[in-house]
DNA sequence: TTCTTATATACGAGTATGCGAATATATACA
DNA sequence: TGTATATATTCGCATACTCGTATATAAGAA
């Protein structure tokens, strides 16, 4: 059994990492990251949302180290830092595909 | 690809499943549903926190379908829904680990 | 019905988030 | 240096979360 206080400092980063998922931009910029590496413009294209918007969520997907950047020029290339987010997040994608499709079978019994 | 409606919807859920977890406590509550399934009084000493405050948690948690209940006569022992929520957790646990591990060989470089 | 225990909710204060619009900074190039 | 493009930050407003305290509800026992 690890220290209460060292348990709480785990679950606090873990927590960090999970405000960053916490929003449906920052899960759509990641998965376009996973596809393939893009700058602050294409994402911004890509997702049909505003610059500052696109950039506002970079930096809190940056502080938390979910992604790093590359500056070529002008540009800044957003790079995922590390897959096993997408796995995470398709982990708890595959909870929600099965949700659904439970339902989905209740709602034939009702028929 | 899929409509840029439907990927908006499935990342909505998501987030929601995520900002669940973007909790400490509730991080720590799940881990301790996943190690054994406890009523509200029992999750409140454990983590150290008030009733109140647990409940609230809980609702969160329930609302969203992370953990399920059964009631059993004035207590209502409360159950995770879902492994893979852990087995996500897990997942992002072991990216912490690895960064504080990188961490510290860069540490013992600077010596 | 009344009392007790278990759980949930409401209220208020404090804090933080999200967005659009405007502005600032940084790099390249002429 | 001056200009253009790419990216980041600031401001103001609306919204939403967290917590402690107090209170409400629910079930069981007497």
């Amino acid at each position: 059994m690890v220290s209460q206080t060292l348990a709480q400092e785990v679950s606090q980063l873990e927590a960090d990492l999970c405000f960053a998922l916490a929003d449906p931009t920052r899960i759509l910029i990641l998965y376009a990251l996973d596809e393939q590496s893009r700058n602050v413009t294409e994402i911004t294209i890509e997702l049909n949302i505003t610059q500052p918007t696109t950039s506002r969520h970079l930096k809190i997907l940056r502080e938390r180290g979910l992604v790093h950047t590359e500056r070529n020029g002008t540009t800044i290339t957003y790079h995922l830092s590390d897959r096993r987010l997408i796995q995470a997040l398709d982990l708890l994608r595959s909870v929600l595909r099965d949700r659904l499709t439970h339902r989905a079978s209740l709602m034939e019994e009702i028929e």
